[in-house]
Parts: C-alpha cells; sequence; structure tokens
DNA sequence: TATATTTATGCAAATGTTTGCATAAATATA
DNA sequence: TATATTTATGCAAACATTTGCATAAATATA
C-alpha cells in the first residue's frame, strides 16, 4: 500500500494492480494499436476504478511534447482581441490543448522575451498578433527553425513567410464604401487609421479603389489619418469634416469608434443621418448598436477569426507532414452589416 | 561534442564544460546560498555564453511545481473578464508565472471539467469567477484538499469559504444612489439584473439602502429585474418607468447597457437629461462615454481587479506559512464618476 | 596544534512516462 | 509437423533536473 497517502496513483500502481507492465498500461493510455482487446478493457477499468489520470508533466518531459499553445497580443482587453482569443480557446480546448496567454503591450522588447521563452518552454504552437512596434520578424523566425508551428493573426508582416490568418481589409472597406456609392452618395469622405499598420492602409486603398472604379475622384482633404482612431481623434477629424466648403454625404470610417464620434458631430452641425449623410464603421463593436442612430458597420468575424488561427495551427502540429508545407494564409471574410446610419 | 546537433544545452553540458558536477549548476540557476561568489560568476558566464535556459518540464518534472496559474471565467470576450485577465496576466508576468486560460461558457459540468484537469496538472494556483449556474463548489473544494491555491473572484460563493476578491457592489450601488438623492431626486427608479446573482441582489440592496437612510420610500413599481442586462431589456424596462403615472427624476442601472438604453427611450419622452431626470449606469464601459449626454457610472476597476486576485494568489503559492492563513475576502473600492447624464 | 564548526561541492537516486528492442505466444503457411 | 509470420507483452533505458546525504576544504575555537 505505497499510495495509500496523498500521493499521485501512476501508471505503475495501475500496473501492479493487473500484474502487467507498465508499458501495457501507458500503450493502452495512448491507443497503441498492438494491444488486445481483453487487456485494453481490464486497463480502463481499473484506470476508472482507481481514478488514474496521467501526469502531463512526466508525460510531456518523456515526449518531448505539450498541450500547450502559447498566444502573444499586444492586450487582451481590447474587444477585437478578446474576441479573437474566445475562439482560439474554444477551438483548442475541444481539440485537447489548452492556451497559455501574454500581452506584449505593443513593447518589441517585450515580444521577443515572451517569444524567446516559449521557445525554450516546449509550446506545442504559437499564435500571435505581432505588436505595433515590431518590424524585424528574427524572434519569429526562430520558430520555424526549432519546427515549432506558428500562426499570425490579424496583421501582415511584411518579409515573414508564414501562416496567417487576415481580415480581407481591403475588400471590406471597398465593400462599405461602395455599399454607399450605391446608395447615392456622391462625395464621401475617410477617417483612416495609422498608416504604417498595414490593416488601416488596406482599408485606405480598399476605400480608394471603391471611388475610383464607380468613377468618383479621391479627394486628399476628405481624408483623415489618426494615430489611434479614438473617439476624441474621431470628434476632430469629424470637425474638420464638417467644416470643409463643399458638403459631403458619406464617410467610411476605420473604426467604431471614430464612427460613432463622427455621428455625434455631424448630428450636431444638424445633419439628418442617414438622409443627408451617410456614415458607416467597422468591427461591429458593441456600441454600434446603441449609439442613435445604430450604426451601420463590417463585422470583423473576430471570433471566427480565432478558431480559424486555432485550426491552422493545430492541423499543423498534428500534421506530421507538416514539413511539406510551407505556409497558408487565410483571409476571412468579413460581413456588411446595414442599420440606420446609412441609407438603404 | 555530443551537442553539436539541434539537441538542447542542459545542465549537465554547463557542468562539464566548467568541470563542476549538475549540482552545482543547479543551485547557481536556483540561488541557492552555499555556492561561493566565484563558482556563481563562473557558472552564470557559461550559462549565458552558451545560451543556456533551463527546462522548465523537467524542472517541473523533478520538483512538483509549475509557474502556471489556471484563470477560468465564463468568457473571454465580455469586458469585464477580459480587464481582470489583462490585470491577472499583468501582474503574474511580471512574477515569474503564466497564465492558462478557460472558458467555462456559464456551464457547470464544463467548469467542473476544467478544474479537475487543472487540479491533476499540477496548476500552482487557479483563479477562478464562478459560473451562472454553479451553486455547489466541490470541485473547488478539492483545491483546498490539494493544497493548490484557489481565488475567486467577482461572483460570491455561499458556503465556500476560499479567497475572494470583490467589488463592494453594495456600496457602489449606494454611492450611487446617493449621488442622485444629494442632487435632488426623489423619485428614484432601478433596472436590477438577475437577481439570483450575489453581485446584482448587492446593487439592489444598496439601492434600496440609500433611500431609506435618506427617507424615501421604495417603490416596488420602480424596481425592473431584467434577466441579461441587455440593451434591448433596458429599452423595455425604461419604457414602463416612463409610462408610470408619476414621473421619475432618478434612475440607477445596475451596467451601463440598461443605462444607455434609458438614455434613448427617455430622450424619446422628451424628458430633459439631467435636467429632468438623472441616470446613472455600473461598470463605466467604452460606450458610457459615447452616449449623448456622456453617462455617469461606476467603475468597477476590473484591472485592479485581476492584478489583486493575481497578486493573493501569488503570494499564497509562495508563502509557505500558507496553510497557518484560512482565507482572505478582499473588497475592490469602486469609483463613482460624475459626467453629464446625472446632475451635479 | 587539535578539534569543532562552517562553507562549498559532489554523488547518486528519484521523479512518471514513453519507446526501441527483445521475446513469448498465437496463428498462418508450406 | 515444421517453419514463418503476426500479435501481444515485457524489459530497461532515457529524458533534465533537484535534493538529501556525504564529504572535503576552509575557517573558527579551545
Amino acid at each position: 500500500m505505497k499510495n495509500s497517502d496523498s500521493s499521485r496513483i501512476t501508471i505503475k500502481d495501475i500496473a501492479k494492480a493487473l500484474n502487467v507492465s507498465a508499458s501495457t498500461v501507458s500503450r493502452v493510455l495512448s491507443n497503441h494499436p498492438a494491444i488486445s482487446e481483453s487487456t485494453r478493457k481490464l486497463v480502463n477499468d481499473k484506470v476508472k476504478e482507481m481514478g488514474f489520470s496521467i501526469d502531463p508533466i512526466a508525460s510531456s518531459f518523456r515526449s518531448k511534447k505539450t498541450k500547450s499553445i502559447g498566444v502573444i497580443c499586444p492586450r487582451i482587453d481590447i474587444d477585437f482581441h478578446s474576441k479573437v482569443i474566445s475562439g482560439i480557446e474554444d477551438y483548442a480546448y475541444n481539440n485537447g490543448y489548452q492556451i497559455t496567454i501574454f500581452q506584449s503591450q505593443d513593447n518589441y522588447k517585450k515580444e521577443k522575451e515572451i517569444a524567446s521563452m516559449l521557445e525554450t518552454s516546449l509550446a506545442a504552437g504559437l499564435i500571435i498578433c505581432p505588436g505595433l512596434q515590431t518590424h524585424k520578424y528574427d524572434h519569429l523566425k526562430k520558430f520555424k527553425k526549432a519546427n515549432i508551428p506558428l500562426v499570425v493573426y490579424d496583421r501582415s508582416t511584411d518579409g515573414l513567410k508564414t501562416n496567417k490568418v487576415m481580415i480581407n481589409d481591403f475588400e471590406a472597406s471597398f465593400k462599405a464604401t461602395e455599399h454607399l456609392i450605391k446608395s447615392g452618395c456622391k462625395r464621401i469622405g475617410h477617417i483612416s487609421g495609422d498608416q504604417s499598420v498595414s490593416i488601416f492602409k488596406a482599408r485606405l486603398q480598399g476605400y480608394s479603389e471603391a471611388l475610383i472604379q464607380n468613377g468618383l475622384p479621391i479627394e486628399e482633404k476628405l481624408i483623415k489619418e489618426t494615430k489611434n482612431l479614438s473617439y476624441e481623434e474621431g470628434l476632430i477629424s469629424a470637425n474638420e469634416l464638417a467644416n470643409t466648403n463643399e458638403r459631403i454625404d458619406g464617410l467610411v470610417c476605420a473604426n467604431d469608434y471614430t464612427a460613432a464620434a463622427a455621428i455625434k458631430v455631424f448630428k450636431k452641425f444638424n445633419y439628418n443621418i442617414p438622409e443627408e449623410i451617410s456614415i458607416i464603421g467597422f468591427s461591429n463593436y458593441p456600441i454600434s448598436k446603441i449609439v442613435d442612430p445604430q450604426l451601420s458597420t463590417i463585422d470583423d468575424n473576430a471570433y471566427h477569426m480565432g478558431k480559424v488561427a486555432s485550426k491552422l495551427l493545430i492541423q499543423q502540429i498534428e500534421d506530421s507532414d507538416f514539413e511539406r508545407l510551407d505556409y497558408q494564409e487565410i483571409l476571412i471574410k468579413t460581413e456588411l452589416i446595414i442599420r440606420d446610419s446609412t441609407k438603404k
């Protein structure tokens, strides 16, 4: 009765109780084919009876594999990231993986630090949204060398050839702009995000391309770049747009905060929304249903994006042919959500 | 040159290179006192030179300790939880711990499943916000038995004596209500959450107590219970309140969504806010700064709550006197944020 | 100087699981 | 029936680190 005390039940205890070897028990547990049905049942029953469960640390130690996926994002408490992570976790959990989360705070040094830690700690894989200050990717390239699967989400990483899951920002923004054009808008402005960030650049391009393809001119003064797409910056930009001498009748915003700000400003300037100006946001934040009028916007499918990233990663972890594949880029479809801030 | 290939550098490699024993290297790495300054330096230099880092799995395997904190919450993509987790992660990371996150989806069975997994996987500790369906706590009591530190956050757990970090909901709601009374409101309604959930019960009690202490009557028909405190439920409740024959001049809402809904409804009924009715929310969600007028509310300090929970847990993990303490309950202070939806 | 104490280091075992190799038993083939 | 093949199981080593115990070296005490 070596284990009558609080110490954990091991494979050996099961083996001893059944007069079989530890190997046999281990093989049953991992569904090894070369085990007879009879012993398989015997072992499984005993395992249940004794309430045994495998020690994951010991298992990882021996096999050099873990069931733990590292996730690095700038911050967890940003609506978009929390949704992506929710999707990552759901899929991972249902497939037997755990996720360990880190916040880089958009700090390049910290991001490198976390990445290198993850690399030496036998993470099964890494899902990362690189920080805004991250422009070199050596810390990520190391994962390829170490043969640890890697998936980047949301931000494009020029020069790093790796698995990516992204929103088709260009297409989404194009779609949003086209929606305004089709409903009759002729003079459409844009409140854009930091143009050194690829996704915001893509949103501006989508907007521009939609104008061009529909024969509308691009007017530089109707494009207002902001640093953080904050509500406050939105107020400022919208004010400037409301004060141009010729009226605008449409506004494509690169997120919902600036769009909400624009609604407030144009209402103050006595524009009827959507009759005199159509305003559309991006992301489908909770606020979009609360502002008055309710905001038309683009749903970025963040949760789904997380699921896809998780799936892609786990596929690569488990697929032994992994080395044959090089990498994949997946674009997530967005959805145009038409509410009351744009004409039908 | 055994390790010229891709295999990892071990303590033995360092030992061999310096002609010392592995024990010595290990002791340097864990700051064991019985090591001379000279060898300490020698080893540390070699460690840097060879780019060695300890294998955390092997270390955990031998020492039966991990640096991994389990976190279970209903969902990650809820503003409150994502902020708490952000705080947990920040503090944990700065103290050498990692967090592994799970979503219970408010599903009792899943919560139990995750908890039991965490218990057998050598988690250093657990931080949990129990789900709405969780009314028995055997799965958490096991942690105490297994001597794994446990901290519950946000939801009270009657009958479970354990470490808790909570908002003082009673006091916060009291404070909010008193703010309205002091600014001259005489007839104050309340939109409340599910009364089987302790925190929402406490918010109702805080509201009631403030009325009583200020000599105002409690009118049952001015208290509207909702199931989920959703924006839609807020619209319905506010409509009912706007249709009582005697006008109300104040409204305390148990969250910001219902408060935002109330603003919309009372504006529609041509009330001037805050002159004719003061409306206050709870939680300080992003929307509170965006609705018009900007919403007065209670900041629940979610990020700080996470930090405190993390700190409490790590204290208990590392404090060898842990068994001496029984448990602690910490109440986080809330902050009254006065914006434009309430009279000054 | 002899003995006691302190300080610094090494030895070797132990942790729980997995897995290559060996082998026994059972079955198929000639 | 003898041999070859397949199937099921066991043996024992390996993984990287930690730690109790032993001991050598250095220092303090008598």
